[in-house]
DNA sequence: GATAGGATCTCCAGCCACTAGAGGTTCAAG
DNA sequence: CTTGAACCTCTAGTGGCTGGAGATCCTATC
């Protein structure tokens, strides 16, 4: 039996992280101490690794509800969990392109800068006027500068 | 003189989003007309689409209140200007080489799968199991599966 | 000049997947 | 028995919007 520090320190999830997956129904209620403490189990520790490893492989928590529930069901076809698996390697896919094309608009932007003044600096200048651009980026949609949730 | 309907149909921004730019101080106060309601002119138009170019290169709102008040003192060198955008590419380039990482850890799993029950899936197997893997991909930290606020 | 209906206003809640903090309780080591 | 780390619940905040409620305004038609 588990405390939920020990839990978080063998999955690699932090302990609040482990909580709110638990409110939000990917891992079940955890038993409770005499004092009310969380107690898991090893089942409860595969779960959690393979949400992990999910999510590291950039599954949205839906996608991994679904995936757990399938992966529950032993005997049936894993075709919708290929379904699953491919409709997120096409939204990879798919953010590699975009995120290429803003690459190329980017270096393209500073070698184009003469390092002189903002005049004359080509990077204000391209990101004023669209009409410098090669491709028409129709948004990126993720948050970029910040790598978000990494530690 | 625009009114905000006219703007949004003229930048492709949302009204919402605009009056939200005005809330976070991207944007100057509108001034109004006799009814309380927003009136722009040219100069919000190019302030404007300079925010959505912006943010369809993927800057963070901070990064281009940053840029936009260096676009305003065009004596000054844009030496500061390259060292946001240099930054944002090499966010981009970063995320770029996660995303391609994941993208072989799902092709790999997806061509392994068998196409038969959930058993002996290798979708669901590697899910659970990180030993499979190649890398070791420490969290993507973006919404891959849903592109977000994307219309 | 009345009216219909679209555009606008403000304010508040929600999205995703957490993260941080306050303020209190429990547990394990010494 | 005391300390202090780990745990508990609850609330609020992150980024960058988006959507809705309910009220007001503006414009076109009759």
């Amino acid at each position: 039996m588990l405390s939920i520090g020990k839990l978080s320190a063998a999955t690699g999830v932090k302990v609040p992280t482990i909580r709110y997956y638990e409110e939000v129904g990917l891992l079940p209620e955890a038993e409770r101490s005499a004092g009310n403490q969380r107690l898991y189990r090893a089942e409860h520790q595969e779960r959690l690794a393979f949400i992990r490893h999910s999510r590291e492989l950039g599954f949205p928590l839906d996608d991994i509800r679904e995936l757990l529930s399938l992966s529950d069901r032993l005997e049936i076809s894993c075709a919708a969990a290929d379904v699953i698996a491919n409709r997120q390697l096409s939204a990879v896919k798919d953010r590699i392109a975009r995120l290429q094309a803003l690459q190329q608009e980017l270096e393209r932007m500073l070698t184009q800068c003469a390092k002189g003044t903002i005049s004359d600096c080509k990077v204000i200048e391209v990101l004023g006027n669209h009409e410098n651009c090669l491709h028409d980026h129709h948004r990126e949609g993720c948050h970029l500068g910040y790598p978000a949730h990494d530690s």
